[in-house]
DNA sequence: CTGTTAGCGCATTCAC
DNA sequence: GTGAATGCGCTAACAG
């Protein structure tokens, strides 16, 4: 068990800085020695302390993921991708999350936690003030963005301003005029989040299709908000015929609080959310699908990529595909 | 920036030894001197380098967590609560995922990657074989279970048996007598996982009440397992009136099987799952709800109390309620 | 209460 | 191709 190095190399009949080549596979050792050290560290089951390798190299083969929620259907999935790949090339994911839409006033994300603990950071969905970023940055490791990032800096995320564009044409082709919108969280502090974004987006198709633009209301990205948010609207606006909901779990909150009021889907209000959520099928939910888990992956690679030196494109933009099913259909004459 | 501890001890005129007593809240240092040491660390942003502590200490401030998968409700929550209770007392949270459900033969959980690298290990709902167990034990670090653990072993996790009851006697007191049951994973390597001793608990239930157990279906943890099981059940079975299924994702799909065989729930056929999955709601899905968050938390106060040499219970068991919605009545005449 | 010293376990020059 | 020596940055005994 507690082996070291000097076990390997005493044992083995060589020294340890043979034994720290051999093992990581670098040149400069003779096939038969390379042999020899692996058996017998494999028999001590000799494994290098983290630690100390970490404190004569400056690595640590460690990338921290940062995100407001584990929970969230996004966020599970981005993580869960980034992990698998990121132990694919034997490197470990240390988890931050920080809930910056908490109620009250926003903390401010501590970074310092981070320093000197991984080599990279993946930053996932999380909008970040520009001195938080600036933070992150002083850790002096490379930073890619997932969900949300800024423009200039390495992000994975779907084109969200296309995907307001694709549900707001989906409602208009079945005839909808009074269409509403659930956005997330209402005061993002940064300008690149996915709410801002998908919100820029939802104006645009509206304003493009001569249709007002204050239908609109927060959602807080979550089934309860969805729900919420709906019976807030339709109260004030109860001519409004569809309802297009940031993600698909406030879409599932929008068609909660259709039942409750007695309204049919598609029938009296169509929905339409964003995700491609796997729950969504059970209630018939049309939504513009992502593959999430693919993106988490993708950021992964591109921090290794960065780490080792290789360059990365500055924006990879994933697919998104429309997927209509019951929750939305024709306008009600 | 990369300030070290002897920036900070010669800014502050003192040693080494001083700036790390002082920093570090330990006795024997003047309030004056450790006041001092504070500021000008403070202004210098110095944080002790993790790695050199940790070579030193022998203690690494962070917490494995072992897992499934972080997609599904059950472990992003448990996840969740873990690694807000961790930061809540300075402790990292090092994720792992081994998808031991995968298809195919069965991985085996290499623990070894975890040596060095935590000062204690959560098993989040992972089926482990005693060898594997012993793997972990070999790290020589406490380790905790939540949602499944050996008996001996301390665990968070609500009584499954009684789950199973509990969902059994709902079902029974609405006059259901072909009760079906949608389970895990069929073949779980370990006799404390929670697939099994549900599995246990709805036998007992059944055979309790004089009724055939061999209702039973492999729902594979998530909707489409559910609802892929409900259409290979309901074709051999046509007669089942009710169905009890081992997780509310996986009663989703037993919902959406229901549906597109024209089924009416709850007219036709009861549903009842287990968790108390947020998205429940939606589809009226009656279960035996669970606080997850809560579950992450406290298996996560346990670890950092078994790591200071605190006492600790050897099994927590959470409560859980039953929650009716629309999804169970009265069984068909 | 404070400073000096010796490691923690490994990677990495530089010699050979 | 291999070994000896040095240092990564900090903590912990031990002196004082």
């Amino acid at each position: 068990m507690g082996h070291g190095i000097e076990d390997v190399a005493r044992a083995a009949g060589v020294s340890t800085a043979t034994v720290s080549r051999a093992l990581r596979g670098l040149p400069h050792v003779t096939d038969a020695t390379r042999e020899r050290v692996r058996a017998v560290a494999a028999e001590l089951g000799y494994v290098a302390t983290p630690s100390a390798r970490s404190l004569a190299t400056g690595r640590t083969r460690t990338i921290g993921l940062l995100s407001p929620w584990v929970s969230h259907w996004f966020f599970a999935n981005v993580i869960e991708g980034a992990e698998r790949a990121l132990r694919e090339q034997d490197h470990d994911a240390l988890l931050y999350t920080f809930d910056v839409f908490e109620l009250g006033p926003r903390r401010r994300v501590e970074t310092h936690v981070l320093r000197g603990r991984v080599d990279g950071v993946l930053v996932v969905g999380l909008p970040l003030e520009d001195a938080e970023v600036a933070d992150l940055d002083a850790l002096g490791r490379p930073l890619v963005f997932v969900g949300a990032g800024p423009t200039d800096r390495c992000t994975v995320r779907i084109d969200e301003v296309a995907v307001a564009h694709l549900a707001v044409r989906h409602l208009l082709e079945l005839g909808h005029r009074r269409i509403a919108y659930v956005s997330g969280h209402p005061d993002d502090v940064s300008p690149w989040s996915a709410a801002v974004l998908r919100t820029h987006g939802w104006r645009e198709a509206m304003t493009e299709a001569g249709l007002r633009t204050d239908l609109q209301v927060n959602g807080n990205f979550d089934m309860p908000g969805g729900r919420a948010a709906t019976h807030e609207l339709l109260d004030r606006h109860p001519d409004v015929t569809a309802v297009f909901a940031s993600s698909d779990e406030m879409a599932m909150g929008v068609v909660v609080a259709a039942r409750e009021r007695g309204l049919r889907i598609p029938q009296d209000l169509s929905v339409i959310g964003v995700d491609g959520h796997e729950l969504g099928e059970v209630v018939g939910l049309t939504s513009v699908a992502q593959d999430v888990l693919a993106q988490g992956r993708e950021a992964a690679r591109l921090v290794l990529r960065v780490i080792a030196g290789e360059p990365v494109p500055v924006r990879v933009t994933p697919p998104v595909r429309l997927v209509v099913r019951s929750s939305t259909g024709p306008a009600p004459a």
